[in-house]
DNA sequence: TATTTGAGTAACTTAAAGGTTACACATTAT
DNA sequence: ATAATGTGTAACCTTTAAGTTACTCAAATA
């Protein structure tokens, strides 16, 4: 992969470090516990992982020969910098998650 | 560019079609408006301009030969509830979130 | 100590996004 | 009618992200 510089945009471009960044919500875990969600290699995960890490998205701890991965805020801020200014035109996002639980949770009041 | 499908995340992963994302929400503007912007060719912007088209970024209305391109909401849905979701781990928006949650659902515990 | 395991790196290949130029085709203007 | 303008499409080229396999190395285990 020969580490390419992404930013913030083209890094959760790509379906398998989005879900990545999924499992990592719900779980703190390896590399090896990440490969072994995703069909693709162990070393290509390996890169995407190395990608979230170097563009904020996760951090990573050492243990022993094991390395932990966790989400991290920092690579999301630009994002939803730039989703909010596109908030102005639609509404608040607060109105929006509203919208959104809305239509999940089929509320009835 | 045999118009890739793309999702939207990979719509906002290019610089050009944030830039002109950006330009729509200042103006409505034509293609060849937008195009005098970039440093590319008409039809490498008039491309991009029906990819953000075709996954719901902008709308086009024809006007004789022209062509006028306006943000347009639905684009924006499935990034904005992605990063509502992540917004879950950095309370930020947790706060508004269950806030909403209790006036909506008048959650008792 | 020898072996297995977790993980990173190097070299290479492939697929596709993004650009270009050339052309076609309406619509507007002269 | 002819020319100019706004725009889309086709064919092509280039770049690069993303994958692979093979290898190395350090830490844990037998």
């Amino acid at each position: 992969m020969a580490e390419p510089r992404l930013d913030a945009f083209q890094v959760i471009a790509d379906a398998s470090r989005r879900q990545i960044l999924m499992l990592l919500s719900k779980n703190n875990l390896t590399v090896n516990n990440l490969a072994g969600n995703f069909d693709m290699s162990r070393p290509a995960v390996s890169k995407h992982i190395k990608i979230l890490q170097t563009t904020g998205f996760i951090s990573i701890t050492d243990k022993g020969r094991e390395r932990y991965c966790s989400l991290k805020k920092e690579g999301f801020d630009a994002l939803n910098e730039w989703l909010s200014y596109f908030d102005q035109f639609w509404g608040s996002k607060l109105k929006n998650l509203e919208n959104l639980m809305n239509d999940k949770l089929k509320i009835k009041n």
